[in-house]
RNA sequence: GUGGGCGUAGCUCAAUGGUAGAGCCCCAGAUUGUGGAUCUGGUCGUUGGGGGUUCAAGUCCCCUCGCUCACCCCA
């Protein structure tokens, strides 16, 4: 018999029931503290009309978007009395795709349904995202981003919050050193301005200073230089990447540099009333880094930009986020201000898993009611109700046989507890609990089994 | 899109061009009311696919597919 040979998409995973349970502890964690905010859910289709997700991404992006060919009668046009097509045909194949983000569709909705929205709008969305890029270690071609975003405000204090929210899921999730690094566009703009880029020449340069820590400053000069600039701006530019300090410092140094700039100034100013409100948040001063060559790739971002990394192990960054005012006006032809932070939750999986940081929970069943023989079913079904009832994960043994297999069904499967109800036991109206780990055993009533087991939870 | 590494049993990996193996896993038994340890036995393969060289190819050559890592970019 000839079979399918079983096989996944590059850059796709099946999540088995141990890995499930991580990453329900995972999204779990940031769920619940995105509700303590006050962000509420949202769900969104996998497929966007392509003309939605077009353009928002920049070149890369639009590379890296799956689309989804035309099918039916729309497909059948296209194709009819055509011999052949060539490469310049492809965009019109396709008509719908798989989102990228969750930040567009979020538009994309607020945009569509303004009547059922209150502003400020804050959603938080966990779902999957997909891009057509060449996995590696981290990167996957689906994957799941859990997003929060306030639209409707431009107050810093929403920005601040959404950098209070990074530290909080990082922190009570278990991860010790990391650093949630914060940059402002605008302020980025404002140097480039200041050092006399054009407008137009903007975009490589911003590329080539996101890649700071990665080759260091001789690398940057060389592709600032690369990209037409002069020299004596490019040591304008380095000269203030290069300070080092407090924010603060750091905050008054640039201003200073920079006198008479608008763009640097409000940059500053925005910088400095987050920095105030982190403080009020409770954020410690040494988690968030001030950097100025931060950049971040998405091209939407207007002002506070972050993201959140950990020096071991190498991974890139947890989470990202940022500003985003002119994202929406797009779909709605007048601008709201919006700004929100995506946890990249399956490198947080990785690196926690990497760190040891996930409790020893490997299944959340808690009993397994053994069945010893065709007399005693009844009473083990009876029972696993009863357990079930009192809110215990419970698993029956399907058919009666050697309790040998079915303790080691237990074993294989990480349950805590296993019930035994012979005839001895039913005789009495007792059950036998054996703790799998200690291989302590101990006869109870029904209700004291019950009660004992509700107890070992803590 | 560019470059490197690797494809042998379910998994991890062996095998100077000369009979495809080991450990783990799995199944059964030792042990007819008890898992993990030990012992015994057992199941498991078109060596990713195709072609070539050779008396002989898992091994050498070519093509192809797949995986993986890095770059670009990004979560």
């Amino acid at each position: 018999m000839a079979i399918i040979t079983p096989s996944l998409p590059k850059g796709t995973r099946d999540f088995l029931p141990q890995q499930m349970v991580k990453r329900q502890f995972v999204i779990k964690t940031v769920q619940e503290i995105f509700e303590l905010y006050g962000y509420e859910p949202l769900e969104t289709p996998s497929l966007e009309k392509l003309k939605v997700l077009s353009g928002q991404y920049g070149d890369e992006g639009e590379k890296l978007t799956f689309k989804v060919l035309r099918r039916g009668t729309g497909l059948e046009e296209l194709l009819s009395g055509r011999e052949e097509f060539v490469i310049k045909d492809y965009g019109q194949l396709v008509d719908e795709a798989l989102r990228y983000d969750l930040t567009v569709p979020l538009s994309r909705v607020v945009a569509m349904h303004q009547s059922d929205i209150t502003l400020p709008f804050k959603r938080y969305q966990i779902q999957p995202v997909w891009r057509a890029d060449r996995p590696q270690k981290g990167r996957y071609r689906e994957f799941y981003q859990c997003d929060i975003d306030a639209v409707g405000t431009d107050s810093r204090l929403a920005d601040a919050e959404t950098i209070a929210i990074v530290y909080s899921v990082l922190s009570t999730l278990g991860f010790k050193s990391f650093k949630i690094r914060i940059n402002n566009r605008g302020l980025l703009n404002g140097i480039l301005e200041f050092a006399g880029v054009e407008e137009n020449q903007r975009t490589p340069v911003l590329i080539a200073i996101d890649k700071l820590d990665k080759i260091g400053f001789a690398g940057v000069e060389r592709e600032i230089l690369a990209a037409g600039l002069g020299s004596g701006k490019v040591k304008e530019i380095l000269d203030i990447l290069a300070l080092e300090g407090p924010a603060e410092t750091l905050l008054a140094e640039v201003s200073m540099r920079c006198q008479g700039v608008a763009a640097v100034n409000s940059g500053v100013e925005e910088l400095t009333e987050v920095l105030k409100y982190l403080q009020l948040l409770g954020v410690p001063e040494d988690k968030v880094k001030l950097d100025f060559y931060l950049v971040r790739g998405l091209g939407y971002y207007t002002g506070l930009i972050q993201e959140s990394v950990i020096t071991e192990p190498k991974i890139g960054s947890l989470t990202g986020g940022g500003r985003y005012d002119r994202l929406i006006g797009k779909f709605l032809g007048r601008d709201i201000p919006a700004c929100g932070v995506s946890f990249g939750i399956e490198r947080i999986i990785d690196v926690m898993d990497e760190l040891n940081l996930f409790p020893e929970i490997k299944t959340k069943t808690e009993i397994l009611v053994s069945t010893f023989d065709a007399s005693t079913q009844a009473s083990s079904i009876a029972f696993a109700q009863k357990a079930r009832n009192a809110g215990i994960k419970a698993e029956t043994y399907f058919s009666a046989s050697k309790l040998k297999k079915q303790f080691t069904l237990a074993d294989r499967k990480h349950i805590p507890y296993v019930i035994v109800i012979g005839p001895d036991e039913m005789q009495q109206g007792r059950v036998t609990l054996k703790n799998m780990a200690t291989a302590e055993q101990i006869g109870l009533s029904e209700e004291e089994a019950i009660a004992y087991l509700l107890k070992q939870r803590h």
